[in-house]
DNA sequence: TAATAACATAAGCATATACTTATATAAGGA
DNA sequence: TCCTTATATAAGTATATGCTTATGTTATTA
């Protein structure tokens, strides 16, 4: 669930873009240029962004210009959170593959231990 | 910077632990038992939210009680929206290597992009 | 229409990661 | 002291990841 994300933005190069985009939209080759990075590895990690939600982008001529996309960023923090921090049942609540494993037969996360 | 505590959180398996120790301390023996894992793959991901500073442990007797570290793990992802957020001049104070690509030569992003 | 610019994608490769099996170590208990 | 329990770690392996080089593709421009 939350893996695509983390995975997104646990790359260093990957963080870079996005920390770029926060403050503007950029095309691919302005990225390549601050960045000093060959363009297929620019477009291969803004790949992996767009899968994970945190990019968008839209066509200008020959540009494509990039966007983040800060709502998905926020949500995927605050429903991690939510994940981490809620009471153990109200997990049920997200359709998670440890949310599962972990109320799998409906008791809690305590009665499996015992 | 982020990159050590953005891959430990990005693996399910380590997720999932994590998720355990916020509910409770556990030894390693219950953490296999729960998560129906053997025994080196649990040492291992253990291994690896410690060196991120996720988790912490003690020892009683032959066991070995792991915790969650819930203070590094606010600070990292409260450091994390910091970065992500605060105005670009304001980075200057993390020591970090996104930061420094970003601001080189003392001038802002925009400026790098003429 | 040919050439170029801005991208995407494929192929190949080297390293990283996650797992298993096997072995080491340290603490208790018989 | 020997055995067992709890854990760490090493070795081997398969897959994933990130990069480069090479090649497609689409939109502009000459």
């Amino acid at each position: 669930m939350f893996e695509t994300f983390f995975k997104a933005i646990g790359e260093p190069t990957r963080l870079k873009i996005l920390r770029l985009l926060v403050e503007e939209d950029l095309c691919v080759c302005d990225i390549e240029e601050v960045l000093q990075m060959s363009q297929p590895r620019i477009s291969q990690h803004l790949k992996v962004l767009k899968q994970a939600g945190l990019v968008g982008d839209r066509k200008e001529g020959q540009k494509t210009i990039c966007n983040f996309n800060h709502s998905a960023f926020t949500e995927n923090l605050e429903e991690f959170q939510r994940f981490m921090f809620s009471p153990i049942e109200e997990i049920k609540n997200f359709e998670d593959e440890v949310a599962r494993l972990m109320l799998l037969d409906g008791t809690s996360c305590e009665k499996k231990l015992n």
